[in-house]
DNA sequence: CTCGCCCTGGCC
DNA sequence: GGCCAGGGCGAG
């Protein structure tokens, strides 16, 4: 599940191949949910250009063109951006052994002799590509709040405090703040000792500070990590994140506590499951 | 704010 | 053979 340290991670990585490159070929599987811009359309506008920067915001990338406009992705649960020099990350066996591309790449770039392709692989589709005119106000950027990552803890407050949901519910929630994931989610809210159902407009002052520091070094730990790689997330050279294995809470049902010992337990909070500890979060 | 939907592999 | 995960969005 890549959320902002898994995204950073893949930004750094793939950053030095893209920016100051010229896109020679554009090859796109066939029109899906995956493509806000038709793959055609999408592969007309990418030819030619030359790729000034590599952004992020929250949880989506935002390639900028040499004419203005940009390219936003998101990888949404399973994607994947990854050099062609890497072995398709995360490939099933089956697929390795069918013939032909592999099906779930939905865009390739070419970015010139030398330069390595870079590929977006995405099994379940729920990932996006969208080209984005010059000048024009994307909807999708406008609406997220700040980055999680430029946490402090006056945006913290306005992000949080007058929300009259579940905290868990609006860390989710990237108009009110960008980046942060299932995961992370449940990091913060056990390193900071919050239950995940207390409503954000209740927390106290001090429980919201150290709520956002808690943000913070779990993204901090995340990234410093290479991300997590549950599912099908890989670094962009098909090599695994390392915070999985020291995740503290999420995905541990019924392991024991880091702290306490007793059993965590997992809920279901805004439609989203939290793993958490009854005990040590209050 | 909550719900259902997009998608597909994996697991019961 | 059916259900679930889950980010984000549109509908209610």
């Amino acid at each position: 599940m890549p959320e902002l340290p898994e995204v950073e991670t893949v930004r750094r990585a793939i950053a030095p191949l893209l920016v100051g490159r010229t896109v020679r070929g554009v090859y796109t599987g066939p029109p899906s949910y995956f493509f806000l811009t038709p793959p055609a359309e999408l592969a007309a506008r990418l030819v030619g250009r030359t790729i000034t920067d590599l952004g992020r915001h929250g949880k989506y990338l935002i390639a900028r063109l040499d004419d203005g406009s940009a390219v936003l992705l998101h990888l949404g649960m399973t994607g994947q951006l990854f050099t062609a020099g890497a072995e398709s990350p995360r490939l099933r066996t089956r697929d390795r052994a069918a013939a032909g591309p592999d099906p779930h790449v939905h865009l390739e770039l070419d970015l010139g002799e030398g330069a390595p392709r870079v590929r977006f692989r995405d099994v379940r589709k729920l990932g996006k590509v969208k080209w984005i005119p010059p000048g024009a106000r994307e909807p999708r950027l406008a609406r997220l709040g700040p980055d999680a990552l430029e946490l402090d803890d006056e945006r913290f407050a306005r992000a949080v405090g007058r929300r009259r949901g579940a905290i868990k519910s609006v860390l989710l929630d990237q108009s009110a703040l960008a980046g942060v994931g299932n995961l992370y989610a449940d990091e913060a809210l056990f390193l900071a000792r919050i239950r995940p159902t207390r409503r954000a407009s209740a927390l106290r002052p001090r429980e919201r500070a150290a709520l956002a520091a808690a943000v913070r070094e779990v993204l901090a730990r995340g990234l410093s990590a290479g991300g997590a790689s549950l599912d099908d997330w890989v670094a962009p050279d098909g090599s695994d994140g390392g915070y999985q294995h020291a995740r503290l809470v999420y995905g541990r049902e019924r392991q024991p506590c880091p702290a306490c010992q007793a059993p965590l337990t997992r809920t279901v909070i805004g439609g989203r499951s939290a793993t958490w500890c009854r005990r040590c979060q209050r």
